[in-house]
DNA sequence: GGATATTAGTTGATTTTGTAACTAACAAGG
DNA sequence: CCTTGTTAGTTACAAAATCAACTAATATCC
């Protein structure tokens, strides 16, 4: 290992990404934050049911990659706001259908529509193979 | 606007970038809050002090893009490591110059190695001119 | 020089996240 | 059945991030 210090914070990868990440993350919160007062699990959530159909929250969790818990408060948040409704399954207590109110399916459509615009704006920034390119490594990069 | 659902969170670059970046910030994680304990603004404190020398808090914040509270707890914590001292700024008491101590430079130039090597690691995933293209990327998008 | 405004940095209160322990319902083996 | 083990989901507590208010020192303007 050379002993130089070149090496910078702007060319660690970990710290791009954090940027990057942070960046976007804020400028669209606006939508689902100041517009909802939504958080960002809340958002997926939300994301999830509308894009996907009624599920439990085993599911979604399973589906999203999020823990129980924040599942757990994020349905809560929604069902407090009258976005979502539960229906205990049948044959099994346990677990509970999540289903969009038309409130929420309202709430959906909007976003889902911000979100596409929004990626189609950040994604202007890059020509058509850089874009597919830069999706493609960050794809990568969520599996290490 | 068309009104099809084949657009997805997978698909959606805020959410790609966050995953992205919350899989190589957890593995990077164990370099220094396991072997160290400290969080991240800890770890980016001690970053830039072994890197570019001495200064103070608040050109800290400014060239980190961090907030003074941020800073403030990490100098505090670092502080409590013996990894660094304050030094008054002699024509203005308000201000005090960072230093690292000894075991606070040791303890950077073990990270310092650690992050090119968790960075080459990485980037080892994509051909030269992939990586390159993604780092300008994300560089482009931290500035959004 | 003295009132007012700025700036550096700290502290406290509130919110959010992470972790672990818990409850309730079901499943399996005897 | 009935003990033991699992699973879905919630709750309680601790760690951490965020935001506002604060102190102390300096700068500015009359």
């Amino acid at each position: 290992m050379t002993d130089d210090r070149s090496f910078d914070l702007q060319g660690f990868l970990p710290y791009l990404l954090a940027q990057a990440a942070e960046a976007s993350s804020l400028k669209f919160q606006r939508h689902y934050k100041d517009r909802y007062g939504m958080l960002r699990t809340e958002w997926r959530v939300l994301f999830h049911l509308g894009r996907y159909g009624p599920m439990t929250a085993k599911q979604l969790g399973d589906r999203a990659g999020v823990h129980k818990t924040k599942i757990s408060r994020a349905v809560t948040a929604l069902g407090d706001k009258r976005f979502l409704t539960r229906h205990v399954v049948a044959d099994d207590r346990r677990q509970a259908a999540l289903h969009l109110t038309k409130a929420g399916t309202a709430a959906f459509e909007e976003l889902y529509g911000a979100a596409r615009a929004f990626d189609q704006q950040l994604m202007a920034l890059f020509s058509g193979t850089e874009g597919d390119a830069l999706k493609r490594c960050l794809t990568q990069l969520a599996k290490i």
